[in-house]
DNA sequence: TGAACCTATTAACCTTTTTTAACTTTGAAA
DNA sequence: TTTCAAAGTTAAAAAAGGTTAATAGGTTCA
């Protein structure tokens, strides 16, 4: 399973650090910054799971910049910690869409229960592996590497499980064309792009006997991969 | 949209009647219970969203009661709400795979918050997915990026698909357009504008035939979306 | 070793979508 | 009424992706 990866934005440098370090210890890759300057920059340029704010930053506070990051990528969850206990900030903070409020001074163990709890039902698909699943008419195995489709048996490369396979994990939502590309052949450069788009042709092949199922592209963003009724 | 059904387990009569009404107020289908007895055979009959439990009951303890409940209806969401306020209480919770805990007295607009943190987020795709709606005499589905009139299916593409979206988010409201540009691009530079400026010249071409559909410019703001009939 | 085979990558050419550019119109402020 | 920025309109350019085929790279096995 991959590393969810956190974004932290805390500026008592002492708490962050042992927050960083008991959040590494149980396998996630942390970005701590002090402010909020260029977050979102941040978040362009590495795949975030989950932000944590604290709302007391100097400049700007963690409910604007929660704002901010909202407005662009209204998908990612995030959560507040504050020392601010009034009820009346909980509730602002919830509902400016947070997924959760901790008041300080929190206990570690339960930030990372409440970071599971969030993280865990913003990915429901995980174990994929040795386990065949139904794409539509079709029954997808990526361990046998195998796509059946009414008795017959395709046999798939290592490429085309290992795309099938993140279109699985994503289906009926978004999947990122970077990402994808990152996560495949670990950088994405221009050739692995169209390295992807042939692919991509290939698996829409594979896929064709099933007409409830389409991968629709998100022109200059990635594929939406959708299962089900079409009507 | 079907109204969640809670499942609320309190034996203080009177904080559980103050709470019932707020959540009956808000639209939910409340099921209270004093005790946790015969609670399994309350889920079996009647279809539940979401179970609400005091740790301190009499005789059964809200944290039994949730693993009974777990055992056997693994994916059912559950929050308990408590006196007991101890970190230890509170994590003992959340491992047992609460989505919550909220201290007592707690805030009733945190609770409603809190709940729908938990129910909005155990359906997340179903409410997008493959909903057509109506604009006018036009029907418009985001997911398929369809517009049809009169029998005619005009296919868009991703992007007149997001602004059509956008639109009908603001119904008859105001859209504003850097907002929009932040949304649709991550950035509202000069000429991401014009192109959002082309974009809505496309769409209104395309919603041109039911009249009382008009895409009004707020000069120097946005676009007001207005259906209906144009008084 | 090398021929047959399979997979991945690159190339070439085409289509569609998005962006940019250029020119026109509109509306608010000076 | 003049002026200028914002938005409307149309067309062309650029970019992304679809498709198909050729090429490269690596295994396997005689």
């Amino acid at each position: 399973m991959k590393k969810a990866s956190i974004l932290y934005v805390e500026d008592e440098i002492s708490l962050a650090s042992i927050v960083k370090d008991t959040l590494q210890g149980q396998g996630f890759l942390v970005h701590w910054y002090p402010h909020g300057q260029d977050i979102l920059t941040q978040i362009e340029t590495h795949h975030i799971d989950l932000v944590i704010l604290d709302v007391m930053l100097p400049k700007q506070n963690g409910f604007e910049l929660a704002e901010k990051i909202s407005l662009v990528h209204p998908d990612l969850p995030f959560l507040f910690t504050s020392a601010k206990n009034q009820s009346s900030d909980v509730i602002q903070g919830l509902k400016l869409g947070a997924k959760d409020y901790l008041k300080k001074p929190f206990n570690l163990e339960e930030l990372l229960l409440r970071i599971n709890n969030i993280i865990s039902l913003n990915q429901p698909l995980q174990a994929i592996q040795n386990k065949s699943i139904a794409i539509g008419q079709y029954i997808f195995n990526a361990f046998d590497q195998t796509l059946i489709f009414a008795d017959t048996v395709r046999n798939l490369t290592h490429l085309e499980t290992e795309i099938i396979s993140h279109l699985v994990k994503k289906i009926n939502s978004d999947l990122i064309k970077k990402n994808m590309l990152l996560q495949i052949w670990g950088d994405d450069t221009q050739s692995n792009s169209r390295n992807l788009d042939v692919y991509i042709n290939k698996i829409r092949d594979y896929l064709s006997q099933d007409s409830s199922i389409r991968i629709v592209t998100l022109r200059g963003k990635g594929y939406r991969f959708i299962v089900g009724p079409s009507e």
